[in-house]
This record gives C-alpha cells, structure tokens and sequence, in this order.
DNA sequence: AAATATCAGTTGCGTAAAGAGACTGACCCT
DNA sequence: AGGGTCAGTCTCTTTACGCAACTGATATTT
C-alpha cells in the first residue's frame, strides 16, 4: 500500500503537511532559510542522500514553495529560492524551534541564535491572536464544530470527559 | 538503511521533528486536543491503520508528550493525554493551521473553527517577538552562527549572494 | 591531451517503514 | 452460547529511504 496522503482530509493541518510533512523537508526549508541555496550545499550541510533531495525539492518546486532560479549557463545551474508562500512557512519553523529550545535543550547552548533586527533580540516567538494581541494556548481555545456531520461525528468519537462537557 | 534520525543534529528543529515529525504523528496530536483520547477513536477519525497508531501513541508516550491514563479496570483500558509538553505543541499546530488556511483554503470554507475564549474571536495566530510584540518574519530576522566551526561550514556552503552579504 | 574536479542529478539495489486485514484476548451484555 | 467493544499483535505486500555508482556537461590542473 502506498503511503496516505492527506488531500483529501478537510483539514488545513492535514493540508500543510502533506506539502511539508515528509521526513527532511522543514529540515531542507531550514538551510535555504539559513541562505543555502545550491543542490550541493544542501547535500554536504544535511548530510542527506541525493536522490532523496532530489525528490523533496522537485516536490516543493512543484507545490509552489522553492523556485528554481538559474545562477549560471554551460552548464546550467540552479538555485533554490523561497517563494512568497516558502517565506510564510517561517513561522512554522519558528515554532518548532522554541518548542525544541525549550523542552529539548542542547547543554552546550545552541549554534544558532535568531536576531530580531528590529529589537536586536533574541528570538523568542510567541503565538498570540491578531485580534486581541494575547498568547495563545490550548487551553484558552474552545473547538467550534461548523458542520453538523463532523459534530455527530466527534461526539461519537470523544472521551466522555469531553463529550459530556457543554 | 534505517531512516536517518535526527537526534545527533545540534539544532532544536532537528529535535523537535524527531518526536513529532513522523507521518500522522501531527495528526493524531491534533485528533487529541480535539479532545479525542481513546485509541478506537483516533482509529476511526483518522483513518489511520491500527499498528502505525500503536507505534505512534508509545513513541509519544515514551517521548512524555503524552500520557497513558487508565480510564478503567477489567479489562484495562486508556486514555492518551497531552502532558504539559505536550500541550505546548499548541502553536506548531496553530501554525501549521494557519498556513493551510491561508494558502491552501478549501472551498467550501473551514469545518472547524477554533474560538479565542478570552476575546470570542476565531483564531488567527501572530507570531511576534516576546521582548518587543512585533511580528516574526523572516526577513525581519538575522541569523547569528555562534560557532566558528559552523560559521567556516556554512561560508563554505551558502550561496554567493547570501555569503557576500556582511 | 589527459586527468581530475565540480555540480546536479539518475539508476540500481538492499533494507526499513507503511498499510490492510485477520487474529487474539479480556471482558460485557442478553 | 452468541455477539459486541476495546486495544492491541501478526502477517503480508507495497512503498520509501539510504547508499553507492554512474552520467554528462563544463572547468581546471598536470
């Protein structure tokens, strides 16, 4: 059987991850974030195999993520570059990061620091909701169900805890 | 070959995906902060297969981001839980739910929606600077190599155009 | 002129992981 | 005794991953 693919699910987490979820992608979104740009650059700094990045970059070229620029002719060669939706994918892996910082912290510090040109600090993200400017955490959001099925479907589906729970 | 983890990789993107990044793992995170716990409800609403759900839920749990609760006696029976670890995955979700929702909006429109209880608003996550409150993008950030070592590799390995920039 | 190096792949092969479905085992209800 | 629920385990087939070797166009070195 092939792998599911998550096209089909109604689901905007479902969605992203289908065009950025398989093993290796956010790592090679990362380096091009970093300014590598260049198939061999990429290869030597992930130590990934090349017919693996050859794949993944082919895939997100193709989901209108990386755009592939050429930089010389005879013979051509290409770079890699983010396009407007790549660029959009930072907070992603922004998020990722903290959490990893955070939970999983390396003893000897980390090798890279993130500045914040405009404050000249240290990254340190934070979600918060663009109406009210306040974090966002699990716990302060409540799960609106719109469509009538998927209700019936998760109160099915649910621990009692939850279910009963109004 | 096995595939190649990422856990001797000295970055916290690396680390984080080594624990969640894994087909479905997403997913099923998602399905339990919808509040679905049980391991015949995450197989039903996921449409997951039931030993790639078994793999997944000891992997979370052996990694602490979740926790197997016993619900009842004879026969035992669990429930997964989002330790405090877990429910700080929150915004890496969010995240991803955002990108989907704005560059891969289905048609039809969202089938759930997630409401911001402190201000009533469906959520539209911002990520922004903890010191300052600005938002994080990508070119508004500045990456700082802390380690000769890796500044000499990735000189090395950038594309000319970032590696000329001082 | 021949050998070596660089870059960006492609091809072939062996192993690991994913997926479907059947099976197990402990209980419950009727 | 028969059927249902829950949470897995086992087997089997198909993909995906990882490595290494090869291709092909050009540049540089000997």
């Amino acid at each position: 059987m092939k792998r599911t693919n998550f096209q089909d699910m109604r689901c905007s987490i479902a969605q992203t991850l289908n065009l950025i979820g398989e093993w290796w992608t956010p790592l090679i979104l990362r380096d091009i974030f970093y300014g590598i740009r260049r198939f061999e650059g990429l290869l030597t700094h992930l130590g990934i195999s090349r017919n693996i990045l050859t794949d993944r970059l082919q895939a997100l070229v193709e989901n209108d993520i990386l755009e592939r620029r050429p930089y010389q002719q005879s013979p051509e060669r290409f770079e890699y570059w983010l396009t407007e939706r790549g660029i959009d994918l930072y907070p992603i892996l922004i998020s990722l990061m903290a959490w990893g910082d955070r939970w999983l912290p390396n003893e000897e510090g980390p090798l890279i620091e993130l500045i914040h040109k405009e404050c000249g600090m240290p990254a340190s993200p934070e979600v918060v909701c663009s109406h009210c400017r306040k974090p966002i955490t699990a716990r302060g959001m409540r799960v609106n169900v719109l469509s009538e099925e998927l209700a019936e479907e998760l109160a099915a589906v649910r621990s009692p805890s939850v279910r009963d729970r109004k």
